[in-house]
DNA sequence: GAAAAAGTTAAGCAATCCCTTGACTATTGG
DNA sequence: CCAATAGTCAAGGGATTGCTTAACTTTTTC
């Protein structure tokens, strides 16, 4: 079972909250000033660098300074991560219901169970 | 527009602790009872059942008890619902490469390229 | 019916989170 | 130059988290 948890934490995290959330889509639609981000935000600009920081940490946006301005945009690679997790949870479930359905439907053979229980 | 980003919030925050994943993973396996999913998690039971409480706060676990010992399992649909806002954010943002590249391929003769712009 | 098993509740504590204010540093435009 | 712009640093405060211990209830088992 391999173990990629160590950004997963930090990725979650990025997401639970919605200010980071609005963010991550306004920066899906193209990059932005830290300044731009935080136009909408209702927030001071410390709190809104604070969540890029937080952002940045996660992996979820990379950035960049020019001059007096620094540019973020989105790192898809670990929205991809989440997605995989997220994605092979529900997968692992859907097999399991998969093989429920088998054996109720062949209820009457019981093949060879799989449960651990010494 | 819709307005389910009221649990999305609890669904990522609660699967932003790794004690909290493994126990989703667990019970992707199958339902499980508040001291099988306590057994390799190293804490005591309380903070399972908190745990645990954060996991059906959030929607991706229910629970009923029978007798004395409380069932745990997974609830799919919120799952999804956390897969479905990474899916789009990342569709979208694949979908603005390719209206980039389009942009960049044309860029001798500008074509019928930019549809919002009167 | 006493004791073990499974869970629950309550309180408390150290760490972390989210946001603020205030001061401060660069960069840019006139 | 000088002042507006864009961002950054530091400190702090109130709320929330993730755990613990201790006491308790409700089943089940002997």
């Amino acid at each position: 079972m391999p173990n990629h948890q160590v950004p997963l934490d930090r990725v979650f995290h990025a997401l639970a909250d919605p200010s980071r959330r609005a963010i991550v889509e306004r920066l899906t639609a193209g990059p932005a000033s830290v300044s731009e981000l935080a136009r909408p935000l209702r927030m001071t600009l410390p709190a809104v660098l604070q969540h890029v920081q937080v952002l940045e940490s996660s992996g979820l946006v990379v950035s960049e300074k020019a001059g007096r301005v620094r540019t973020c945009r989105v790192e898809p690679a670990a929205l991809r991560a989440a997605e995989v997790w997220l994605t092979a949870r529900r997968t692992a479930w859907e097999r399991r219901l998969d093989r429920l359905d088998d054996v109720l439907a062949g209820a009457t053979e019981p093949t060879t169970t799989e449960e651990d229980r010494p």
